[in-house]
DNA sequence: ATATATAAAAATGTCAAAATTTTTGGATGT
DNA sequence: ACATCCAAAAATTTTGACATTTTTATATAT
């Protein structure tokens, strides 16, 4: 039987929350999760709350976790805010970033477009969408790697995070034409920050966005 | 002897971060803390790790407990985000709030503008601070409280505090100057705000900030 | 002197059990 | 039927001991 290390656990339960194996709104039992990971109920609270920090879960004293309640509403609301972080991001990169930025940019999209390319012709199973989910972030992150703020690229990973979260729970039709959707649109993002134009970027970002609205 | 409740724990930490009791950069050691606070330090332990979500402790794996780091830069970075932040807070509150709103502005802006007009005339005591801290607090947040974004809100108030961590850690001089200027300041933000004027607001809250820059 | 290796000390992380608190389910009374 | 109370069960939190890792201090070699 596999053992985990604790970084593993951490990890495993990433996933499992990104990927709503484990449902939104759930309570989340430290004593269940035990046997499965090999270790005491003080490690998986552990985990746990390392996890609240990015709010994949939340936490209430002497209620214990809950993998984090997902609506249409509050998916709406998170949307906005990452179009609020990521339209600053990118505008602070193309202002002030140089051409390392462009290759990790160029580099990310590249990456990310040939998955999605592979994902309009086949049928998708749970570890595409783990390798996509990575690359979707990845892309974005590059985008606003250039803004030179901690703390919104922080808080930014915090906030995808959480909109991945949102946004599987809900979803339930990643028809063929949803990634032909969403490839021209990274497209234009890519396009706009590389020919350094703020206010088109700014739109691609909330296009890119808007069905979430 | 003093015993501590868990969330009494919680908050002295908070309060010692906030006001730089615990220096900035500096090693948090449970077992130091275990005899204050007269509990485990598996206690003080999972304290930590939920002020780690708010950002003033940082945490490592095997390398435990910091209060974050100040420098110059790190304040600039986290002032100007939280510019972003209240800009578009209030940007929302302006459009979209209503009565109770304004009802509450002007509550928290009453109270705070007594605590500071003591403090242009007293010499100040830690408690002052602390008073006038939670006061600052509320207004800024009763400011931005009418923009209907949950995700929004509390993001805020974690860079709120994480400023106020790192102007602290940094300001030595409050003479009475200074709270005069900030009187003013803040009303010109609640002014603006009254006035339901988006722009004024927005400059108002940059005018604010812009000292930490 | 500088650097490397090693042993001791300190700090951190993990565990299983005990104490506390909340939740559950049934009995009682209105 | 509905609410209230109570006891049992379950879940959460705290503890103190133990295991692991990192840091510090010292000794050795280049």
């Amino acid at each position: 039987m596999k053992t985990y290390s604790t970084n593993e656990i951490y990890s495993d339960l990433y996933d499992q929350l990104i990927n709503a194996v484990i449902p939104a709104g759930s309570k989340i039992k430290p004593v269940e999760l035990q046997s499965k990971y090999g270790c005491s109920t003080n490690t998986i609270r552990d985990t746990l709350l390392r996890l609240s920090k990015i709010g994949l879960v939340t936490f209430q004293m002497q209620r214990g976790f809950r993998a984090r309640e997902t609506s249409p509403e509050k998916r709406a609301d998170i949307a906005k805010f990452r179009v609020l972080l990521e339209q600053e991001g990118a505008a602070l990169s193309i202002r002030k970033a140089g051409l390392d930025w462009e290759i990790r940019l160029n580099t990310a999209h590249h990456k990310l477009s040939h998955i999605e390319t592979l994902m309009t012709k086949q049928n998708l199973t749970d570890e595409h969408l783990l390798v996509w989910s990575s690359a979707e972030f990845e892309f974005h992150d590059a985008l606003i790697s250039g803004c030179a703020s901690d703390i919104l690229i922080e808080t930014y990973g915090h906030i995808y995070a959480q909109f991945r979260q949102q946004f599987v729970a809900q979803e339930r039709d990643f028809g063929a034409n949803y990634f032909e959707s969403i490839i021209h649109e990274h497209a234009e993002i890519l396009q706009a920050a590389l020919a350094r134009n703020e206010e088109a970027c700014k739109q691609a970002i909330y296009d890119h966005m808007k069905r979430n609205f």
